[in-house]
RNA sequence: GGCGAUAUAGCCAAGUGGUAAGGCACGAGUCUGCAAAACUCUGAUCCCCGGUUCGAAUCCGGGUGUCGCCUCCA
């Protein structure tokens, strides 16, 4: 089945064809790990996550490069600022490469909450400094990059155009009205590929400009280059990478070999909190930490993440996830009563369900679509193993682990001995006393609940 | 100012020409001593105006609203 896929190269859903039928290479630019990263990069992860699980659902074999950026990184994207790992490092009293593995260890435990797969090439920025040099040597020796006194810029009117990807129009834009131009500067969109340390700067390396350290943008293009080749399937990111960072990725390597890196440029877009932004200064930045605080599975917030296409803005809100995790429940639930099931179900209705599902994630991903596909699983009034096994398919997809049972916490024996009590109660149908005991129950934080099996209980 | 999105039931959200998927909430029912949970059932003509068409949520034009980016950000 044909896969399409959005591109904003292309500004189209375009019908993917991979370079290799066998492997499809992939990079995707990583966390800058001077910071916890908050539930809206896991936003990103997770729509990249489905990427490659769509690919192999679709028999792909999968070669995914994903960055870590520990150098060079700065405070603002016009070149100037601090590293933004340096900033962090001084804030936080420690080295930047304490900063880096702190927050690279987090990073992996937020992916690992949401049962986000580590794709197969991780790759420092500080392990690739030669790499990254090499780039830059070889844009100067091309003629694409100049010398000022403070860095090695990009000349990006050497390029037949810049921009590619967004529609901006470098003409048109003040360049200048916020941000000072740099004099020494031909264009103002040119940028940095490498800066010159200044002295006790704390992340640098040995040069033919001194010491000096990479700009932002040659790391993605060198390590890119290095484990995929000068030309890949797909490059993914935020939305938010397309005019600055993406853009200059794709010059860098024009530059280089006049080649656009990949031929898929796929794009999600922001997670919004209560209908606005995320920032700091509204105080509603939210960790995946913050899941597990209020109780919830983390990976409620995937299921969450489906109820929106990747490329619109999905509005958060912990009233959604309230709604998500009773949906979660429900599915795991589902999925158990079909393990039990005994009715016959033809092998052309789970045909039926399982092509109506590939469609839906084939289709540029649109999980909410596959998702009704999921329901209509679930819901079906035959219940059968058959089902359960198409859902545990659907589920390779979904990465949801709808057949773990969530793990229950010890009771305590206290708590045990009152159910104890209640179900004698009931025995003898001392309601009074049994409801008592209930509420007694309930105020020491658990639930209860009867069923024909006996009573469970469970905390709140 | 420039660029880009978006407007569908109480909330979230699919659907790009043929009479509106799905999830959550609400309500009803089954079950239960009661309750909870679970399960089943139940709801919208698609921001406004005009146009194209046999036919539009879906295309075109014009409004209005909301949001994002251009500054750090996935």
């Amino acid at each position: 089945m044909d896969i399409y896929l959005y591109n904003t190269l292309t500004r189209n859903k375009d019908k993917f064809i991979p370079l290799d039928n066998k492997e499809i290479r992939m990079y995707s630019c990583g966390p800058t790990v001077y910071k916890d990263a908050t539930i809206g990069n896991m936003r990103t992860n997770i729509f990249q996550d489905v990427l490659r699980r769509v690919l192999r659902y679709n028999g792909y074999k999968i070669k995914h490069a994903m960055n870590i950026t520990d150098v060079g990184h700065l405070v603002s994207d016009a070149d100037e600022g601090e590293d933004k790992m340096l900033k962090s490092a001084r804030e936080e009293h420690k080295s930047p490469y304490e900063i880096a593995e702190h927050y690279t260890k987090l990073f992996f435990k937020d992916l690992a909450m949401l049962n986000i797969e580590t794709p197969e090439i991780v790759c420092k920025a500080t392990d690739h400094i030669k790499e990254m040099l090499e780039f830059v040597e070889k844009l100067v020796e091309k003629d694409f990059a100049y010398e000022t006194s403070t860095a090695i810029y990009f000349d990006i009117s050497k390029l037949d155009k810049y921009p590619i990807l967004s529609n901006l129009n470098v003409e048109e834009q003040k360049a200048g009205a916020r941000v000072e131009v740099d004099p020494e500067k031909r264009n103002p969109y040119d940028f940095a590929l490498w800066i010159k340390a200044p002295e006790n700067h704390l992340m640098k390396w040995d040069s033919p400009w001194g010491a000096s350290y990479p700009g932002w943008h040659i790391e993605c293009s060198a390590m890119g280059r290095k484990y995929l080749g000068e030309q890949f399937d797909i490059h993914t990111g935020g939305i938010d990478l397309i005019p600055t960072h993406h853009e200059n990725e794709i010059a860098q390597s024009k530059g280089i070999c006049g080649k656009v890196p990949a031929n898929y440029w796929v794009h999600g877009e922001y997670l919004l909190i209560d209908g606005g932004k995320m920032s700091k200064s509204l105080g509603n930045v939210y960790l995946m930490k913050d899941f597990i605080q209020r109780g919830y599975n983390p990976i409620v917030y995937k299921l969450f993440s489906y109820s929106c296409h990747y490329r619109n803005k999905l509005n958060f809100t912990w009233d959604g996830i309230e709604a998500a995790s009773k949906s979660l429940e429900r599915l795991k639930n589902g999925y158990q009563i079909h393990m039990q099931g005994k009715d016959e179900v033809e092998d052309k209705t789970v045909e039926a369900y399982e092509e109506k599902f590939h469609k839906a994630i084939n289709d540029d991903l649109n999980m909410p679509l596959a998702m009704g596909t999921v329901w209509e699983v679930v819901r079906n009034e035959k219940k059968s193993p058959k089902l359960a096994e198409l859902l545990l398919k659907f589920d390779t997809v979904l990465g949801l682990e709808i057949d773990k049972k969530e793990e229950q916490e010890e009771i305590p024996q206290e708590i045990l001995d009152l159910v104890e009590q209640r179900t004698q109660a009931r025995q003898n149908k001392d309601w009074a006393k049994s409801d008592e005991l209930r509420d007694l129950i309930q105020s020491k934080g658990y639930d209860i609940k009867d069923s024909k099996e006996g009573t469970e209980v469970k905390r709140k």
